[in-house]
Formats: C-alpha cells, structure tokens, sequence
DNA sequence: AACTCGGGGTC
DNA sequence: GACCCAGAGTT
C-alpha cells in the first residue's frame, strides 16, 4: 500500500485534530439546513462571540424559513440590529421569499442553486452545501485562505488556486467534507492564527510549506493599510409634545433601512450646533433650537470614521418633509427600542429615554 | 480587480 | 491605534 499523499495526511490529520477538541461553535451540532444557513450567514465577518448570543435569539424568533418570510423586513433588521452588514438582513428576508415561493422553502443542495439565492456567495454556498448536505464542495474564509497559504506556501493564492487545494484535501476517503471544511476553520482560528500562530503545537508543521521557509508570518501576504477619512456629523434629538423626530434610511446603502435622528456631515467652518439647525432646515423643513450637548460619539466604520455630535432640539416651527429619509415618524422616547438604530446611535438613546422635551 | 458595506475583539 | 475577522454585491 502506497504511503498517503501529503493532502490525505493533512486532511485526516486535521480531522482528528479537530474531533478531540470541544468547541461551542453556534450552527455546527445542527442538522436542518435553514438553521445552518442562518449561521453561517451571522458569522460573516463576524466574531463566533458575538454571533453566539444573537444565533439562539434570531431562530427563537425567526424559527423557519417560513417565519422568516412571513415577516416584515423591519422586524428583521431589528434582530439584526447592531451586528453591522444589514444587507445581510435585507438578504437573508429577500432569500427566504424566494425560498418560499421557488423552492417548496427548502434550501438546495446544490452550490451554483445556493450561489443563486441573494447573499449567498461562494463561501456560504460551500459551507451549507458540506456541512448540511455532505457534499464536497469548498468553503474558503479568512481562516481557509490562511492556513492553505502557509500549508502550501502560497503569498498572494487565487481563488481557483484555495479552490484546488481544497478539493485536493476534500478527496481524501472517508472524510466528511463539512467536518474537514469546519476543522480548516476552526484551526486557523485558534492555532494557525495571524499573528504568532502555535507552529510549536501545530500537528501539521511537519507537511507545512510556509513553516519549513519560515515565511509563515508573511503568508497570505497583506495588503497595504490606508488611512481612514474622518466625517464630523451633526444630529439633532428634535422634541415636540414630549415626542422626538427619526427618519429611516433608503433601504439601499449604509445602514439601509434602518432609523436615525436627523442631522448630517458638518460643514467646513461650520459649529456643530449651527449644523444640527441647517440639517432640520434642509433636510426636515423644520425651524428648532439646538440646546445642550447630548454626546460626542467616535466610531470607527470599515472604510471612514466619524464623529458623532448629538444635541437636544426644541421644535419651533415647521412640519416635517422628509428629504433624506423614506420615512419619518414622531415617536415617545420608551418606544424608540421598538425601532432598529446603527450602533453609533446607542449612546444618544441611552441619554434621552425619560428625558423632558425641553432642551 | 477595486470598491462598498458595520461592528467589535485583540494586540 | 491597526488589524482583521466563519464575505457578498456591484461596477
């Protein structure tokens, strides 16, 4: 009998490796494919900590594919409130119609039908096509992506290039393709990690390119940092009748769909306060005085930061118009949690609920 | 291939 | 602060 290849020992070494440990990972002891989908879809570019706590949270509401598209949109992106990436959650709904209607609201098993489905790409596609149909089919994320360039040694790998890879490691016989897929991601999360990966502990230094030319700590190779533009932005806590004004955002773009006070970018030259009163005139039509200081929020987005100034408002005259916004509502400070706010907002609620409509 | 799209943990 | 994460859609 011919001594194994490298990718079958890697493979079944992986394997074992990953079937001794016991890690809480959410999705991975379930076997209904919706549940899988759900997942892997909250864990895009989204840390297992935090997914854990919404996962259980999002099924008990949204329980199956047909809960899913039965609900409004709104109601959706309020469970997805604060995870980032709503167009994961105007996705997932968008999906699950198209489930309902197309798919006797079943999920295929097939990785081009998955690939058809909104916000599902070649990731998730290979992930739910292994893991919930035992197929072999790749499922490359960041973690993938760095533990194939060190085991092969790869500085800048294409797709096809991790593709190839994969489904070399995926022919291996007797191994489960969504345990393998899992084991890859789960490894690179904790021992082949970007920095100061464990070499000294790793079960596969022995077949591991990258290790033998020490060139671990440069593979995959990075791409270089740019810095980030800053944004100043006004918004403004409007009170009238012990009710406060938001609007919500177009449904496409930077946190589509979702509430906001009104306010915007400040100009060059311009106070913060002085901002916060052209904002209402220009984009509510309304007349107001900007009171006192409510925060100053920093936060930090993927591509800009911003700076968030929030003050008290009190309405003078005017009725609302609405020009930024698709809708806009006048709403009592205790039923602003039935509305779904960027992150950055959360501060500003905090300081108002109960608050007096005099600035 | 480059750009857009959040938020948060970690170092 | 910089990095980067169980990525997908658009152009």
């Amino acid at each position: 009998m011919p001594s194994p290849g490298v990718h079958e020992r890697l493979a079944r070494t992986l394997v074992t490796w990953f079937e001794s440990r016991d890690r809480d990972v959410p999705g991975r002891s379930e076997s209904d494919p919706y549940r899988i989908w759900i997942a892997e879809v909250m864990a895009q570019q989204t840390r297992i900590a935090t997914v854990r706590e919404r996962y259980t949270e999002f099924l008990g509401r949204f329980p199956d594919v047909h809960a899913l598209a039965e609900a409004e949109l709104d109601a959706v992106l309020k469970a997805w409130e604060g995870m980032g990436y709503y167009a994961r959650a105007r996705n997932l709904h968008r999906a699950a119609r198209v489930l309902v209607e197309e798919h006797e609201g079943l999920l295929p098993d097939d990785p081009a039908a998955l690939r058809s489905l909104p916000g599902i790409g070649p990731y998730t596609a290979g992930a739910i096509a292994s893991i919930a149909f035992d197929r072999a089919e790749p499922a490359v994320d960041g973690n993938v992506r760095r533990v194939l360039s060190r085991l092969f040694d790869l500085e800048r790998p294409s797709a096809a290039a991790l593709e190839s890879e994969s489904r070399r490691l995926l022919a291996t016989d007797g191994v489960r393709p969504g345990t393998l897929n899992q084991a890859l991601m789960d490894f690179g999360g904790s021992v082949c990690t970007p920095r100061r990966p464990d070499c000294d502990a790793c079960p596969l230094a022995a077949d591991c390119l990258a290790f033998k030319h020490d060139t671990q700590a440069s593979r995959p190779g990075r791409s270089k940092s740019v810095a980030l533009p800053h944004h100043p932005i006004a918004v403004a806590v409007l009170r009238k009748e012990g009710r406060v004004l938001i609007g919500k955002r177009p449904e496409h773009g930077l946190l589509g769909g979702l509430w906001e006070f009104p306010g915007g970018k400040i100009e060059a030259g311009e106070a913060p306060r002085q901002a916060a009163a052209r904002e209402l005139q220009e984009e509510m039509c309304i007349e107001a005085t900007i009171g006192r200081s409510i925060a100053v929020i920093p936060h930090a987005f993927s591509h800009f930061r911003i700076t968030l100034h929030a003050f008290e408002a009190a309405w003078v005259s005017g009725e609302p118009c609405g020009r930024a916004v698709t809708e806009w509502r006048w709403v009592r400070p205790e039923e602003l949690s039935a509305y779904a706010f960027p992150a950055a907002n959360r501060d500003i609620l905090a300081g108002i609920s109960g608050a007096s409509d005099r600035p």
